[in-house]
DNA sequence: GTCTATAGAAGGATAGAC
DNA sequence: GTCTATCCTTCTATAGAC
């Protein structure tokens, strides 16, 4: 059957996900990945800490490979934009409002209190908008822009996550994902006006 | 000398804030404090869960009137909007990216866990966004367009300390000032397009 | 590799002297 | 109101049988 190591990490990061890397004991997830406590042990010798950093990365890699999927899907930047954020909406409401980011509540959590976890919570950040940035490239716009549109994206998503969980809603999502288009598109827009004129002066 | 019970708020707040809710021990808030233990749950009796949600009620008034304060002392709401995110990222530089929000942690910690804090939680927000709005509808923008602004430019901060408390950098919240600026500046020239033409219709 | 028992520390909470 | 001692639970982590 699947590996033990590989259940442990997939429940480790659930139960992070929902309820906090403080939060969630050792016992709770051995008990969620159907393991033995001393397994844990047995693939994570460094503990707690360990766990928590290799279910951070594996999460960074899981939803990067989301980004992938609905960009990918999509027929423009976008409307992989637009269907990226519905789709977190819908998500956080089937599943009760419970799963938003998979690593929010724990970079939040250890930001001033474990600087290994830290680090390994800034590097998923960075990934993500380096994926979205590359995209924001390839349809034209200027690395610098792509990358600040890229980060603006993040905040904004990160930011309704909080809101629509505390208030088990999802307006500010909507909200946002309205905007969230709105961005890109006129940054998409500024983009081609910097290109060297087309036809003419547009207006 | 100063009320003890206010102390133990203080100290409470200050730590949820840092480090959470559940990452927050009692023993480490009295000493903080300096008070007993025994004083804790003379004050409240309703143990931790009483003095989370107090803290947290108490950090909502605190930071709705530090909204005031910014709001009232600037020309209008443009700069008001730039003078807070601005402030933001002063302060999260000054206290080692340790202050942003004082409820986002526990927030995330507590929504799918306890009901109670959850609640306090929304209700911060809401004020938040409440107060804000009202801001936006006086400087001339319709009610709904006032909300939907202030629920964004929440949620752009929110996200934005996420990502600065992770990567120790200011850079994501700078990015978002100008966002932030830029999209009350154009929700309020909307507003004025909208309003009974005043010399007659602009471009 | 898996399991159970358990150590040792820390958590929230209570009781009762002062 | 304050302080300390203490209860009980839970937590992380380890040991050792299988």
């Amino acid at each position: 059957m699947g590996d033990t190591r590989e259940r442990i990490l997939e429940a480790s990061a659930e139960l992070f996900r929902r309820q906090g890397y403080v939060g969630t004991g050792m016992n709770q997830i051995v008990a969620e990945a159907q393991a033995a406590l001393g397994s844990i042990y047995h693939f994570f010798p460094g503990g707690k800490q360990q766990l928590g950093a290799e279910a951070i990365r594996r999460s960074g890699e899981l939803y990067d490979a989301l980004i992938d999927t609905v960009f990918d899907a999509a027929p423009d930047v976008v409307a992989g934009v637009g269907d990226f954020f519905r789709g977190a909406a819908e998500h956080l409401e089937v599943t009760g409002f419970a799963d938003a980011c998979p690593i929010a509540t724990v970079a939040l959590e250890v930001a001033s209190t474990d600087e290994t976890l830290r680090r390994a919570t800034a590097d998923v950040f960075e990934r993500w908008t380096a994926n979205a940035a590359a995209r924001f490239r390839r349809a034209g716009m200027p690395p610098a822009r792509a990358q600040r549109v890229a980060t603006l994206l993040l905040a904004l998503l990160e930011g309704s996550f909080v809101l629509c969980r505390a208030a088990r809603s999802t307006e500010a999502l909507r909200v946002a994902e309205h905007e969230a288009v709105a961005l890109v598109i006129t940054a998409l827009r500024l983009a081609a006006d910097d290109a060297p004129l087309p036809t003419g002066s547009p207006r």
